[in-house]
DNA sequence: GCCAACGTTGGC
DNA sequence: GCCAACGTTGGC
């Protein structure tokens, strides 16, 4: 099972928004990053399962898991002017941009604290620890099944 | 508000 | 293609 980890402000868009959302599902987009987009693009599938990261908060933590419902296309807010994340470099034909859909599946029972990945050994080497920017980063199973049982679940 | 990390831009 | 400057993210 692939998994990955989404940053998101809970200012800017929660897990409770996500769950709020019709069937749960929404579009992940805004993402301008290329790393970030190469995922999004090339890499995550349906039914890879995301954990869902509140960043930007007294206590920065996994707090949901998610699954992913449609594969990368391409981010039609880049061509919006009006939209914060417009792009002039993107076009309908080389949208540069890519987003993917996601359904927020359950919060985890006990939310996974920033602290406590950082403590943890074979937590310690996610990307999250260093890599401030990167908003979509990979998971391994391995670290997926410690978040997994330190968020209360199984 | 400060600062570390690091991606992006642009001059050369 | 190198690298300095700059901007952004995000923890604290």
């Amino acid at each position: 099972m692939r998994c990955w980890l989404f940053k998101s402000e809970p200012s800017c868009f929660s897990f409770q928004d996500l769950l709020a959302c019709p069937h749960a599902t929404e579009h992940w987009d805004g993402v301008r990053n290329f790393q970030a987009r190469n995922f999004l693009r090339d890499a995550i599938k349906i039914g890879d399962r995301v954990l869902f990261y509140h960043s930007s908060v007294p206590e920065p933590a996994i707090v949901g898991i998610c699954t992913v419902t449609r594969e990368g296309y391409p981010d039609h807010t880049a061509l919006d002017p009006s939209n914060e994340h417009f792009d002039p470099k993107a076009t309908a034909e080389r949208p540069i941009w890519y987003m993917v859909d996601v359904r927020a599946d359950l919060p985890l029972p006990r939310p996974v604290p920033l602290a406590v990945i950082r403590a943890h050994p074979l937590l310690a080497t996610m990307p999250l620890l260093n890599r401030s920017r990167l908003s979509i980063q990979p998971v391994t199973e391995q670290q997926y099944q410690i978040l997994a049982q330190l968020g209360g679940l199984s």
